[in-house]
DNA sequence: CTGAAAGCGCTTACAG
DNA sequence: CTGAAAGCGCTTACAG
């Protein structure tokens, strides 16, 4: 087993209270003790049991962070940045993937919910309602959804948006087509919404296709689906369909970028590996993580429930899947 | 704060005893006191305490997994895994990522020692003196590296190294580039052993350029490399470097797949993405991961450390970046 | 089959 | 400034 507390007191010739205090609020002991205690709690290899100390202090110093899909390449940078915002304060992080199983989010929070002090939720899909619910049993911060009465930390879509529009408009075309997200999730409404007023704005006629699950064979689909109406620019609910609608549009032998204009959301790292690089919507993934965690941490230690909505700002990234639209199709 | 052992007792007039035992060992509980122990345990939503029962049992019921980057698309089908796997033993799961750090590895890992039963460690880049003697102290398993005394799950390459170079020389090529991964990956030199064994099987020359870091970006550079040499064939260290390689050619106007031949390894999901798609030396990462964690489980109920190492055998998968060379490079 | 008691490793009032 | 004692929530021999 571990080196333990008594331990290191019987090395010490001192009472386990004191190196305790010695650890944990050196103010309170005598320099001279506590340099010999810090010392030889080093030698021993000294580390205390997260166990005892959670135990008697009612807190884990872990948080939780549930995530739909890890292999999404959206979720990577948000999961890193809430490890590295999370490990600088101490405090552990454990993650659960759902797997896209909406049904299983609320399980997973609640299993995780044992063993942390707080929980970090991103992009759920559960119904309003019991995410509201869960908020009042622990901690929760939502990332990429707004909850009555939680923390979240949200993406402005409009200035995005607005900026897409301008663009497309600004090359020619008068018609967008929206490549719908997952019906039920809230981002897809506000990035639809988002849309919507962009269009309207600008004068821009606006359809809509879907809903697609933010994977690439989806995007796929949405392709064939896409190549057969008379639209000449895309707007895809996120960076995975957009690629899918790529892919499958240049195999059947289309020239992204000139016949046909694609637009992305997320701005993922992959928005560079196709031929032509995708336009995208760019959103400031390791903000959302670290924003998260900073919002979850003044929670825990405030103790009060605040329902601070924290909102970041997108821009649009202009690569080489956006063009002029084809005569015919302006 | 949640409910406890002694408030259930109380409600059912037994002593906490008898609480403990009706829920963890239901066979030494008369059977009726057991039924209503349970059935008032969940109404009043009894969920015992980790941190009490870990203090008495020394056990966490967590393990602990590091992988250099959740980012690398390569990953996070064994994260999955392993928290699948994980979930179904009743473990939860303590995910660190090193963001490609070397230094920081044993850190984490040691960090994460105090809090897991045991620990999986992919792709680790550690010296291997350090790697043994971390074993020594808890029980880990690791992934994609073979370690002295302790048990790991690797990738036999050759299977599908043997079936790239064969499939380049039935296209009629007699010379590949091998793109090197990090100098200190165990796996690189796998994977270039793997490639030298069956070039010189097949007659066929092998150069080399690197090393590349596995990112896209390295792949881009790797590009310009190759373009400057006289080799109609690469196989990369990975996918990323060989989507970066693509990209890049595409770009400066080479037809991938027909000017010159690139295959990747992992099969990951972006090989699908590109045009031409990504022909690729597929690997079971999903079994990684379901094999590391039972190979753990097994060491920490035995409490022995064996040093199985379980082998997981490659294929390879054809896509379009292979084809046939140009005449003056055959 | 059940209960009282000890103990896992720690922290924290309470005395001194 | 330091120590003895109690207690956090649980499990597990030991009696009965």
């Amino acid at each position: 087993m571990a080196v333990t507390l008594a331990e290191v007191a019987a090395a010490c010739n001192v009472s386990t209270s004191t190196v305790s205090r010695a650890l944990t609020d050196p103010e309170k002991v005598n320099a001279e003790t506590r340099t010999r205690i810090e010392r030889v709690a080093r030698q021993l290899g000294y580390a205390p049991s997260r166990a005892g100390r959670s135990l008697v202090s009612g807190r884990t110093d872990t948080v939780g962070l549930v995530v739909p899909d890890i292999a999404n390449p959206f979720f990577p940078p948000i999961i890193k940045s809430v490890q590295a915002r999370a490990r600088d304060k101490r405090y552990a992080v454990l993650i659960a993937d759902t797997d896209e199983h909406v049904a299983d989010e609320l399980e997973l929070a609640r299993g995780l919910s044992r063993q942390v002090d707080g929980l970090i939720l991103a992009s759920p899909r559960t119904a309003p309602a019991e995410l509201t619910r869960l908020a009042q049993q622990l901690p929760v911060v939502f990332v990429n959804r707004e909850v009555e009465g939680a923390g979240s930390v949200v993406i402005d879509e409009n200035e995005g948006m607005q900026e897409a529009v301008e663009h497309l408009v600004s090359l020619g075309h008068r018609r967008i087509t929206y490549l719908a997200g997952p019906r039920r999730s809230w981002s897809n409404q506000q990035r639809r919404d988002a849309l919507s007023k962009a269009c309207a704005d600008n004068d821009v006629e606006l359809r809509e296709l879907g809903p697609f699950e933010p994977q690439i064979q989806a995007g796929m689909r949405a392709a064939d689906l896409l190549q057969s109406s008379e639209v000449a620019a895309a707007i895809a609910y996120d960076d995975l369909i957009a690629l899918g609608v790529m892919s499958r549009l240049t195999e059947r032998g289309m020239q992204v970028g000139r016949e046909i204009s694609v637009i992305g959301i997320d701005d993922s790292p992959l928005s560079t590996v196709t031929h032509p690089m995708l336009t995208s919507i760019h959103v400031p993934a390791a903000e959302l993580g670290s924003a998260a965690v900073d919002l979850l941490l003044n929670q825990l230690h405030d103790d009060e429930t605040p329902t601070t909505t924290v909102k970041l700002e997108t821009r649009l990234v202009i690569r080489g899947s956006t063009g002029i639209p084809p005569e015919n199709l302006r």
